[in-house]
Order: structure tokens, then sequence, then C-alpha cells
DNA sequence: CATGAATGAGTGTTCATTCAT
DNA sequence: GATGAATGAACACTCATTCAT
């Protein structure tokens, strides 16, 4: 009971798979030694090769948690949200809160899949396409109230938004001037309302503009 | 002048920096050996030391030269384009063309600022600094124009935009249905328009854009 | 009583000795690990050093019974044999027998003396000082009878003997054109016979040995 | 010119193969380290993996080399002797005196076979193949004088005779009683003349022999 | 007795770098 | 400038052994 008020940040978990998320976020992971896992672990290397066979087992091992954590943030963050276009935003905010502040596992899911070979990779696309499948049921909600434009690709939403959101991981600091709540709340509200004014004066500006492209 | 004519790709170019942009591109900078690097660009180790004193130093040289492209890349699109709204399209078109089709560097330059370590590091941040300079000039002169909304934050536009953006280094295949410029497109309409479609009152407007797509 | 009805090969015996022994055998000593030894034995690796405190101390015990079983089994094999011709003809094809059919701890015991070190290696040096007084005893009974050659040096006869059976275990497979029995007996008429024809007057006396072959 | 007056033992040579032949000949190949290898030859670790890929190609490489002396030893010992029972002989004390006296490396070849693993072991196999052709070559040409006894099966012989030298090197000490001369002559004279004394008494002897296999 | 997680010294091997030629 | 053999520190990983349970 008491364990499901904490956030997956404060969960205690795994040490090495901690200490293995931290440095393969900072350094990469074949920047990253299986001494220097097992020392921010507290353990010994020959004990680090008893729980996971191989340094690539685990980084597959935390990859697999890290989409295991997204897929979970982003239910239980739409969980009681009925509206389908807060539901895109709420499971942006929990998205980003994960990437920015509470995991490195997610990050590591996201920028260290070319590290992995063979069968590994394989199983990581599968874990993926699961993952991109719950944005893309909640983008085709999104669709379905007609409130969307009609013109618009629903697949390179999903790239974009993800790519801005994923983005974020590579600037954010939580001692910068932004919330990672005022930031989802920003991402959410540019990719719904767009830049551009809506009033009347403005479409008859965009009207004009000038096309370079055939 | 002549050369002002190629495309970045079209450049014949350092066979060393070729080799290892599409190297570090494909495995990352720590998973590449100078063995291999120098064996694609058809030297040996020891030769590659002449030319850069160390893996790090051509790294830098490497990223140094993918801020530097996309910098002129995007001078270039810009250059004839009078409508601050455009000029950020055009912007937008040109980075995602170098990134995805034309240039390994740029995708290094993004990508593996991590292995890079203390001064080195500081030069390449003072470097893209200089890239996100531009890019904020050019933010600044389409809010100047007053058909933005007032309260987007211009950073936070440039980190989504470029985000979204860069990210597609990561999906987008050139046997894939999309072609870079309609990536490109529906980007930059998302970025301006949003997903939601206008009030009533402006959908005929809205409709009567030019669509480059079917 | 009924213990010496049953060869060798018949005796249930330890699983862990009978592993070790084919292990050793087939991969040698030093490229046999204790896992795979308790993995064959059915058995953990924890639990192994409870029976035997250390790997040497497997080995020693396997080569321990590798020459108890050869001393007893050519024990057995001249218990009722009287001419000393013979009893060597019958201690040649015990050892040969046990050697290449029956037992992998006589093939240990004679190949792997090299990875014991220490108290262990002077050990078994005596133990097998013990297999060749045995075979010493024989080749003297056999000299005693006055049939053999005057000049030959019974030590190296001995080896030689030894070695060629010895070194069937290289080449010998149960599945191959021979049988054990044929190339004992073929092995011991080369050492009583020699290569060589003897003198005229003596062909038709030779001649008329049975043969066991065709 | 000088150097075809050398012995091969006299030939000075590859220091990490002459190494290597010692450290394999007395601890085997899978207990000894790379790390001892370099040490003896006096090179570093990593510049014995620059000349060897690996610990295996350095054993096939020392293999390789045994059986190519013990090929040319022989041919040379066998280049001058006429009489064929001679050169059986002349090859016997050539292989025996390369063996105990003056290389590990076709010790190695000898013992160190179950090291080697997928296609070197198979090429192994056909580089012994092409030694023991020679020595069935010689066998051949004894028989073909008719002085041999025709019930002998050459292949048997080669087997106990190259067993019998074999062995030798598990027990042959320089400091010990005998010249590596005069077990090689021991060793003839047992092959082809047998123990048996050749007079008419003995063969009777012999035919009074009881049989105790049917 | 038996277990199996943990140990840590040691393994074969890699690799950016050096330097005499 | 260019070469490539040599370097040696560091790498991922192995494995006989230990010990709390």
């Amino acid at each position: 009971m008491t364990k499901s008020l904490l956030g997956p940040a404060e969960t205690p978990g795994d040490p090495v798979l901690e200490a293995s998320g931290r440095l393969f976020r900072q350094k990469g992971f074949a920047a990253t030694t299986v001494r220097e896992i097992a020392a921010a672990a507290g353990i010994l290397p020959g004990s680090l090769h008893y729980r996971f066979a191989s340094k690539e087992e685990l980084l597959l091992a935390l990859m697999d948690r890290g989409i295991e954590r997204a897929v979970s943030a982003v239910r239980v963050a739409i969980a009681d949200v009925r509206d389908p276009l807060d539901r895109v935003r709420a499971a942006l905010r929990a998205h980003l809160r994960l990437l920015v502040r509470e995991d490195d596992s997610i990050y590591v899911s996201l920028y260290e899949g070319h590290s992995l070979s063979g069968a590994a990779r394989d199983h990581m696309v599968r874990l993926r396409d699961r993952y991109d499948a719950l944005w893309d049921g909640l983008l085709h909600e999104a669709a379905g109230t007609g409130r969307l434009r009609p013109d618009v690709d629903l697949r390179l939403v999903r790239f974009f938004l993800l790519g801005g959101v994923n983005w974020t991981a590579q600037w954010f600091s939580t001692r910068g001037p932004y919330s990672v709540e005022h930031v989802a709340e920003a991402y959410a509200d540019m990719l719904f309302h767009g830049l551009l004014q809506p009033v009347k004066a403005q479409v008859l500006a965009l009207d004009s503009r000038g096309r370079t492209r055939s």
C-alpha cells in the first residue's frame, strides 16, 4: 500500500540498474565500464556478471525496465482523465516527467538502441512498438473527437511530439528556470494550438505567404 | 562560387572525416575504433594520428564541421526568403535535409556531445550556441511580425522544434514512405497551426491554404 | 566376492568422479570447469566443495582411483594364468581394455600428471611406482623363464610396451575396425616376436601358432 | 648455407614460439597464460596478440611447426640410408631425438590436439596424416623386402611403435642413465626382433603355451 | 549436509597511441 | 609525411572458492 504511493524514482530498486542507468545516461553505454558500474553499485565486477551475464544483457534489462516504466507511467497518468485531448496532455506530462526527473532507464531506452545487437535489438524494437502503439491509440482517440485538423498525419504527429519531448533530456536541468510541468504545458499548447494567433487578420496574412517550393 | 552550388553531400571532402562520420553515426563514438576509421578511409592507423592527434580531436573536428555545415545550410536556405515565417520553414527544411540525407557530421554534433570532455566540450557548447542564436534570431523575426501568439516562449519553441526535427534522424529512412520535404512541411504546419481545428469561422480560410501533399 | 565379478565399468561409482573423469579426458583438467563437473554430476558447484576441498583434490582422487583400478584389473587378469609370458599378455590386455573401453580415471592418471603440483604430484609418483613395480615383476618373471633374449633391458621394455599401449587411447575408437582384444594380441605378438621373420628353419614352427585373427 | 648446418634446436627461431612451446609442454596449453608466454618471450601481452591473433592461433602455429620439423627431421635422417629396415631405425632415432631433446613443438603437436577446436583441429589432423603417411611409406618399404613377418598389420605397427616412442617424452630425462641414441636402438631392436630368443627350444616352449582366450 | 549468491584475482583480448624507420 | 610493429593500460568476462543461510 505504501509502495503504491511512491513514484518510480523513490522506489529503491536494484542498485546495479540504478547505477548503470545513471552512468549509461552520463557517458553512454560503450564508454561506461563494468568496473564503474560495479563500483557505483557497491559490488565487485565478478558479482555483476553473476547477476547479468554480460554488459549487453544489463543494458537490455535496463531498457526493458525503461519502456515498462514509460508504459505504466503513461497508463497511470491517463487513467482518470476522460477528455481525449487532456489524455494526450497528461501522457506528455508523464513521459516528460519520467524522462527528465525520475528515471534514467527510459532515457537509455531512447538513446542507446544502437548499442544492442541482433536478437536483443529485435526485442527492443518490439517493446518500443508497444509504447508507440499506446501513443497512437491516444492520438487516434483525440482525432476521433473531430476536434483535430483532418489533414494531420497522426504518425508524423507522434514522431514530432515525442521527438520534441525526448530532446528535452538534452537540455533540461532541474536547476534551470523551467519546471517540468511548465515545459509540458508549453509543449502541449504548442502542439495543440500552434504558434500562430487564431485571429482573422492573421489568416489573411498567412494566405499571402510567398511559397519558395514548387 | 562553383563551390556554393554544390550541396554539402556532393563536396568530396576528407575521407577520414567522411568515414568517421559514417561510423560514429552508425555505432557511436566510443564503439568505433580508430582501426575501423583508418580502414574505411583507406589509410593506416599510424597515419591517422598525423592528421588528428587523438580520436577525440577527430570527433571535435567532425562536430565542428557539422555545426559549420548546419549554419551555412540554414543561411543558404533563408537567403532569398523574405517572410519571417517562411524563413523559419525554410530553415527547418534545410536542417532536416542535412540531418537525414546529406551529412553525418551534424548528426554526430547533435548526438555525441557527451563523448567530449573538458575544454573540447566547452568549445562545442560555444559552437552550438552560435547555431542556436541563428534560430533564435529567426524566431524573433517571426514574433516581430505580430502574427505569433504572444504567450509563446521562444526558447521553448526552439527546443521543441529542433527536438522534433533532430529526432527524425532516429526513425527516418530514405526507403520509407515519406520524403524529407514532406516531413519538413508537415512539421512546419504542425508547429504553426497546431493540431486543433480553428473555430468554425476560420475553417474556410484555413482550407484555402495551398496543399503540397495529396 | 560379488564385487570382484563386476568389471570396473559396471561399478556404479560416484557420479562426481564419473563426470570429472569423462570431462578431464575430453577437455583436459585445466580446461574443465567445476561448474561443468557439477552440472554433469547433477549437483551444484557449492556442494562439490563438500566432497572435494578443491578441484585439484578431485583430480587426485580420480587419479588415485585410476591407478587402483589398473592395479586391480591387472591382478584379476593374471590371477589364473600360470605361464609368465601369458601373464604379461593378460596384463597387457587388461590394461588396454581398461584404458580404451572402461574407465576414464586411468586415462586421466596417465595424461594429467602435469596438472598436479607439489605434494600431490609426489603422491601420484608413488602410486604409479607401485603400478610400474607390478609390471616389472611380471617382466622379471618372464625373464626368469630364460626364454627372453638376454640383452633386453627390462625397464626399457616396460617403457616401450606401456607407451605403445597407452598411446592407443589417442587413436582407438570403438567404432573403428579393431577390437580391443585384437589390438592387445597384435601388440603382444609384436612385443614377443618382433617384426622380422625368423630364420627359415623356424618358419614352419611359427606358422603353426594359433591365429586369433583371420 | 651456414643455416643448413644447424639442427632445429640450434636455430634461434621465434622467441614467442620457443617460449610457448616450453610452457605448453611443461604445464599444458590451458594452464599456460598468455602473460607467462609474453614474459618468457620478453615482450608484452599486447604485443603477443599483435603477432598471433589468439592463444589458439599461437598453439596452431606451434603445432604446425612441430609437425613440419618432425617431417623434415625424418626426411633428413633417412636421406642417405638405403636399407629399408635401417631407414625405419633412422626415422625412429630422428623422431625420438627431436621429441626428447630438441624441440617442444613436436611434443605439443602430439599431446595438445584436444585443445584445438573446429577448423584448427581439422587442419592439424591433415598435417598429422601427412606425417603418418611418411611412416607408413617407410614401413611398407620394409615389408616390401620380404623380411618382415607376413602377418603383421602395418597400421598397428605404426601405432605401437610411435606410441612407445612418443611415450618416452613422459619419462625420459637427459640427466637419466640412458642416452637418446641408446633408447632408440633398444626400441628398434625390440621392434624388429621381439623379446623372445630365436632358438628352437624356445619355439617349442611357445607352442605349449596355454591360451586363456577362446 | 547442501545451497547458491557473492567474491576477487586472474583470464584472453582490445585498442588508442607511440616511434624507429 | 607515412608506416606498421610494438606498447601497456584497460577491457569484458571467467572461475575456483567461500560462507551465511
